[in-house]
DNA sequence: AGGGTGC
DNA sequence: TAAGGCACCCT
């Protein structure tokens, strides 16, 4: 069990406190220690009860909880505590702007006990009769639930990665038992690596002609909604969508790819085929087809037949076309791991030659932001780190709030002393569309900045962005040189990669960013570079497949391009 | 810590 | 009554 799940745990077990508002102390205790254990550079789960009690903010008490969930997967107290709760109310943790001291309001004091009667009671004007609400706030509430009941049943790509290859292994031995020769394939929309997922498919190649045969899937775990002969339906415990479908061997090219593209591409790319064309590849389809190979993440009908027609598509970055990483944070803000360990990592492990650091600027006090002393302080750090790693090279950078007017954090003379700044909005994230695109082209226009991080600041599947006018944020980027992030937390994953495109053609510069706050935080870059794919981005115009030679000289043209 | 919201 | 203090939630 990984640090992070213990911290879910004890988060979960102070909220369930609190909402039946047991002993504020403890309360407090428990929530502290859920916010230091996910901080700590170690695992929890090889250390001893013993050694548990020694670490700040860890007693005897809450030693003894993480042991028996390390032993038993789970805490009695949080078994008890959500016996003792309506499970709807509990649900009511996940909405974004609703605490369990809320929560307690509306359950105990409203007598509401899930979302729907929350969201009808929304609807009747009856929050604003609580204490501590007003419309504004049952508004919030609405929107959050609104928002949440249209994601039901979708979930994040990086969350449901694991399962979907999970299912493909259990497939796959099951029934190999009955047809050595089967093969099985992950199709549709994972296949495109699209962001969000509504349904795993899988493409069965079989010359059993029955291997889809209904009773081989009718277990506990799978419930089936329908089948017919080209298909079986089922979902899983999780209420997960899952598609089987089959194809022989001589079927098999034409069938990925008619699973694979989303209804419009395929259609597309069909009408250039003859009836009846025998293809054992999807290569061959292309081929017939007289265009270039699209790559399955391309598929998504957007000009990616136009281009392929006349052989411009281009090849897409992959993970070892990185050469560096830019955007992280350190034990200097709110990260896990020190400077050193961050960049031997990305020396060692991921063998880049390049690290760029960025904390968190001063305004964000809550991820200990840091003061002009200590960006000095840090900057001197990195020049001996530089020595000792040479010729690894970490770049000064800083993740700057962008403040309500659009300003920076630092004055100028700070600012000039980051080899590069990544700008990005944290705070105030309910302007209008117009003040909000003002906002971030008045930093996009500040010379000092480099990099627009995270432009919307949303977080998929729990909060919709900034409202942004995007075309005249990326012409803004693009007249003043500034490169725009793809943060690759699978969360974020903003930019868009609907708009990678658009932001190509004005020749402006991408950067995949992992925004990592510990070294396996790293590993996102591969979400990112799943999304870039399917934006159609290239290593050229990739800032971070710079090679380190070729992105000093970028970030010292860019600084001295700065007039004063 | 600081902004937004509401009592 | 209007303003200020306090509580909650977010980043």
């Amino acid at each position: 069990m990984e640090n992070k799940e213990i911290s879910r745990a004890l988060k979960l077990l102070s909220q369930l406190m609190e909402l039946h508002q047991e002993n504020s102390f403890k309360i407090k205790s428990i929530t502290n220690a859920s916010f230091k254990v996910d901080k700590l550079p170690f695992k929890l789960k090889d250390k001893t009860k013993e050694e548990l009690e020694k670490i700040d903010g860890i007693g005897k008490s809450i030693a003894s909880k993480i042991t028996e969930l390390l032993q038993t997967n789970t805490i009695q107290d949080i078994e008890d505590l959500i016996s003792n709760t309506p499970a709807g109310v509990v649900e009511m943790l996940s909405i974004k702007g609703l605490g369990p001291k809320k929560i307690e309001v509306i359950w105990n004091f409203l007598g509401i006990e899930n979302l729907g009667e929350l969201y009808y009671a929304c609807n009747e004007n009856r929050l604003i009769e609580a204490k501590g609400f007003g419309l504004k706030t049952q508004e919030e509430i609405k929107k959050a639930i609104e928002f949440k009941m249209a994601n039901a049943g979708r979930f994040l790509y990086a969350k449901i990665e694991k399962l979907a290859e999970s299912y493909l292994q259990e497939f796959t031995q099951t029934l190999q038992k009955i047809d050595p020769d089967l093969k099985i394939v992950l199709t549709g929309a994972f296949r495109r690596k699209c962001e969000i997922i509504e349904e795993l498919e899988y493409l069965f190649i079989s010359d059993d002609a029955s291997i889809l045969s209904k009773n081989l899937f009718e277990t506990e775990q799978f419930q089936i909604i329908y089948q017919d002969e080209t298909h079986l339906h089922l979902k899983d415990l999780n209420g997960i969508n899952i598609k089987l479908w089959s194809a022989t061997s001589a079927e098999a090219g034409l069938k990925l790819f008619e699973t694979t593209g989303c209804a419009t591409h395929v259609e597309k790319v069909k009408a250039y085929l003859k009836p009846n064309q025998i293809f054992t590849s999807e290569g061959e389809i292309y081929a017939a087809a007289k265009m270039d190979f699209i790559a399955p993440e391309l598929r998504e009908d957007g000009n990616e037949i136009e281009k392929a027609l006349k052989y411009e598509i281009k090849e897409l970055i992959k993970f070892e076309d990185l050469k560096g990483t830019l955007h992280n944070h350190s034990t200097w803000s709110d990260g896990v791991h020190k400077i050193e360990e961050m960049a031997i990592y990305c020396r060692d492990t991921l063998a880049l030659s390049y690290l760029g650091m960025c904390d968190h600027s001063k305004t964000a006090v809550y991820a200990n932001g840091l003061s002009i002393e200590r960006v000095l302080q840090q900057q001197e750090e990195i020049d001996y780190l530089n020595k000792k790693l040479a010729p690894f090279k970490i770049f000064k950078g800083i993740e700057s709030d962008i403040l309500g007017d659009g300003s920076l954090d630092y004055p100028d003379e700070i600012l000039k002393k980051f080899d590069f700044v990544v700008a990005s909005v944290h705070s105030n994230l309910k302007m209008d569309e117009e003040k909000a695109t003002q906002r971030l082209i008045r930093a996009i226009e500040n010379p000092y900045t480099t990099i627009l991080g995270h432009p919307t600041g949303r977080l998929l599947l729990s909060r919709s962005g900034y409202p942004l006018d995007f075309k005249k944020i990326i012409d803004a980027c693009a007249a003043n040189h500034v490169v725009i992030e793809i943060n690759a937390n699978p969360l974020r994953l903003d930019l868009d990669w609907r708009w990678h495109q658009y932001a190509l053609e004005q020749g402006v510069l991408l950067s995949i960013n992992p925004d990592a706050h510990r070294n396996e935080g790293f590993l996102d870059m591969q979400y990112g570079i799943n999304v870039a794919r399917k934006g159609g981005l290239y290593p050229q115009k990739c800032l971070n497949s710079f090679s380190l030679p070729q992105i000093n000289t970028f970030f010292e043209e860019r600084k001295s391009t700065i007039k004063i």
